[in-house]
DNA sequence: TTGATATCTGAATAGTGTTCAGATTATGGG
DNA sequence: CCCATAATCTGAACACTATTCAGATATCAA
């Protein structure tokens, strides 16, 4: 089959031997590639292709495939992150409503990011991309989002101290594993409803 | 390099044309090496190799290899649920602490499994197999264990009949997710135990 | 304009999933 | 026992993959 449209960046020569902007463009490439096929059947030809460019043009900016499928998976976290901030920017205010609102909102965003894309969200959780990991947390702005939502729901009342801090590791790894389990078609869409309900009533009155 | 050694039922005979059971071989061969180089990398060709037969000869058994995948991936399951069962039957009675006790081992027993084999526990949970699925899970034996686990914490009194019902959800999800999060290093292994603390606590006393 | 350097191509190698005609072995009926 | 038939497996082929490397092409500095 012929080379379907080929990608450029904006500030690239139309026809011209060099890019411009190639690693970007790669990288976006490969991104609407995983998106359809699957983080496993990404092909780096596919991917050259689509970009209008050779295959070897990509080993001068990618030591190899992993490399690539890494820089996509950090890309994919900032995205997220990004998502996460625009949907809290939505909702002012520091009353208790408020706080449970934004709560209920990161879960949502974690959870339709993962149902939009699926592939994309296998790709950042199925080990394909080897991201080097601090461990703490305290800087990654996901996380610092979802403790300052967990601070105004314990300041407001909404949950006790003792369950503050289980906040972050509970809503984190239950939003996790759900939108795990309901995009492999496990359990039905409609369970991360129940499940933010199952959430904050277990938040509101852990054992003091 | 040559082929290493070759594996071949105990009811084979050894070096005749004819296997003897080769599909289950294959699966075998094939669990081995997705534990050795992950759900991707999985090649049908070494598969065959490993078994001492030819390529084509896996197309006996399976139309393609997404096939032998997604039956490995059913294999698992049953592999996974049997561990449970085994990890149940060692905590017999009908105390709140024995009740409790079969809880907190459910839970680790599922995160000793993704943490010991992290690319067994990816290729159930990657999108590699396709199994079809009911959406209920009345008749799984692995929900059925956590139900039966959930009731007899409700009997004893350890959680409250409102969380009883948020029982399987939160509990299955957020011990999936902090296995994922864990295997593929973004939080530390020491926070499933703490984990499990948490969801205890907020089981325990969520408002009735 | 002229090196020097960054960027990309073309061809080659080794390995992949998949298909298919045919070789090999087992099986059941006479 | 022997033979036809069916089940099982092989070998070669095809199109595709990642990766390497010598060399072609463009850009940039002097």
């Amino acid at each position: 089959m012929s080379s379907s449209k080929v990608l450029r960046s904006k500030s690239a020569p139309r026809g011209s031997y060099h890019h411009g902007d190639l690693e970007a463009a790669l990288i976006e490439a490969a991104i609407n590639l995983v998106r359809a096929n699957g983080p496993d059947h990404l092909s780096l030809r596919a991917v050259a292709e689509q970009v209008g460019v050779s295959p070897s043009a990509v080993y001068h900016y990618f030591p190899d495939k992993d490399s690539l499928i890494t820089e996509v998976g950090d890309q994919l976290f900032v995205k997220m992150a990004m998502m996460q901030r625009e949907a809290l920017g939505e909702i002012p205010g520091s009353s208790a409503r408020a706080a449970k609102a934004r709560y209920r909102e990161l879960g949502r965003t974690y959870f339709r990011w993962a149902n939009s894309e699926p592939n994309l969200f296998r790709l950042m959780f199925g080990g394909f991309c080897k991201i080097e990991r601090s461990g703490t947390h305290e800087g990654e702005e996901a996380f610092v989002m979802l403790s300052k939502c967990l601070d105004d729901l314990l300041a407001t009342g909404v949950i006790t101290a003792t369950m503050r801090r289980y906040g972050e590791l509970i809503s984190w790894s239950a939003v996790q594993g759900a939108s795990t389990l309901i995009i492999e078609g496990i359990i039905p869409e409609a369970a991360f409803e129940e499940l933010l309900d199952g959430l904050e009533t277990a938040m509101r009155a852990g054992s003091k």
